[in-house]
DNA sequence: GCCTAATTGATAATTATTCTCATTTAATTG
DNA sequence: CAATTAAATGAGAATAATTATCAATTAGGC
């Protein structure tokens, strides 16, 4: 297994994983860590492109395969764009939402929840009950402000 | 064009279509119709099926061109769901949010803004413009509610 | 080091989306 | 209300995205 690239995000991956009974293979971590140092919100193909560029090679069906485990696991968060696309971020955590430039891609985390304290009266009295919610901010980040 | 299946929704759409520039053709109502009516979200296959129903044949390329349009000028919302698929709901305004249930998949209006009164201090301090935002319920609808 | 179930990779198959261009049509105008 | 015209549609080809298959490989436990 792989170690040259061991870090703070690979272990807790790597602990995740065991947690779970499933394997820390080269390909799953390369992913967490072609992710997590990006820093940015990358699209399949470029985390596969990451992926073999670290290992020499790689399938494709893994790096979906992993991307969809690993959404389930709360390591990756799939996030959407304006204009239809989407990108997988890294996550730690379950309880974080992100933030996305829409310039460079760039994730940044936006911990406090801003629907936790939201009154949810108006659609309970429809009969609802709200059990989950997906928040995504849009904007600027700051060294794209600058650039601009 | 079609007027048989006039309602406010469609005369909604027509609105902001002639405002546009654009043509208020029979596709692209019925496209409105089979959404509001429905008042779930829809995948692309089924909004096909529906305006093929109610026109006799429709081009499949044109539901999708209609889609994006109608998103581009707030009549669709574009919805994600937890098991990566999306669809599409009629959505009348800008500042609407939804909640979907997940059960099945009907779409409900939430029309006070969770995060309008939020303080993006904590993302701001960062350097990021916070420009738009993208928030959607999940949970259990009355009638799911009641059927399980 | 061996064993076994989990995982991977190559590629075929499937599904989703976009493109192209000839034909049709909504809306305008006389 | 017929003629005109730019916009829109439809059919299907082309492309892109995702999933499935199965033999070969490998991580983790003993």
């Amino acid at each position: 297994m792989l170690r040259d690239f061991e870090c703070t995000q690979e272990s807790y991956a790597k602990g995740v994983l065991r947690e779970k009974g499933l394997k820390s293979t080269a390909q799953r971590l390369a992913v967490v860590h072609v992710l997590h140092t990006s820093g940015k919100s990358l699209s399949v193909g470029e985390i596969h492109e990451g992926v073999k560029e670290m290992l020499g090679a790689a399938g494709l069906a893994t790096i979906y395969r992993t991307l969809e485990m690993f959404e389930d696991l709360g390591i990756v968060k799939r996030l959407h764009f304006p204009d239809g696309g989407h990108g997988y971020a890294f996550s730690q955590g379950e309880h974080v939402h992100h933030m996305v430039c829409v310039e460079c891609r760039g994730v940044f985390d936006f911990p406090e929840c801003p629907v936790e304290s939201f009154d949810y009266a108006s659609v309970e009295r429809q009969g609802f009950r709200v059990k989950d919610h997906f928040i995504q901010l849009f904007g600027q980040c700051g060294k794209c402000a600058e650039a601009a």
